[in-house]
DNA sequence: CGATTGACTGACC
DNA sequence: AGGTCAGCCAATC
């Protein structure tokens, strides 16, 4: 329960993201306290415990590593767990307008209280 | 235990 | 303005 490992850590911001919203991994590894982390937190999501399936339900604790894009305001091409495809279904599901292969970090970026600045 | 990779980011040219 | 290079943190092999 504790999140004394730093996967850990990654999957409770990732699932602290709220519904129509996305975060980049750079912003992840912020909250984190390392902005370097960037790299760590992909990892983590790389090992996925709960990857969203078909019927991912919003209610459920799964880590919805679609939310998670990268800079470029998409997922990893190559890395996505059901393929770019999915991972824009489920965005566009949420309400999340994506403009071509990527979404407006400048509009739909999680914003956790505090961070902005 | 050591070296390499990795779902990234930022800076430089 | 866009592409390329290097760097940093952590986990895996």
């Amino acid at each position: 329960m504790d999140s004394d490992n730093t996967f850990k850590r990654v999957y409770e911001v990732v699932r602290r993201i709220p519904r129509g919203r996305v975060a980049t991994y750079g912003q992840i590894a912020r909250i984190l306290g390392n902005p370097r982390l960037s790299r760590a937190v992909g990892f983590a999501l790389h090992v996925n415990p709960d990857p969203p399936e078909d019927g991912f339900d919003f209610d459920s604790e799964r880590i919805p590593c679609h939310r998670v894009v990268n800079r470029l305001g998409g997922l990893a091409p190559a890395f996505a767990f059901g393929g770019v495809q999915r991972q824009r279904l489920l965005l566009e599901a949420e309400g999340i307008v994506f403009g071509d292969e990527n979404v407006d970090l400048t509009k739909y970026q999680w914003q956790p209280r505090g961070e902005q600045q």
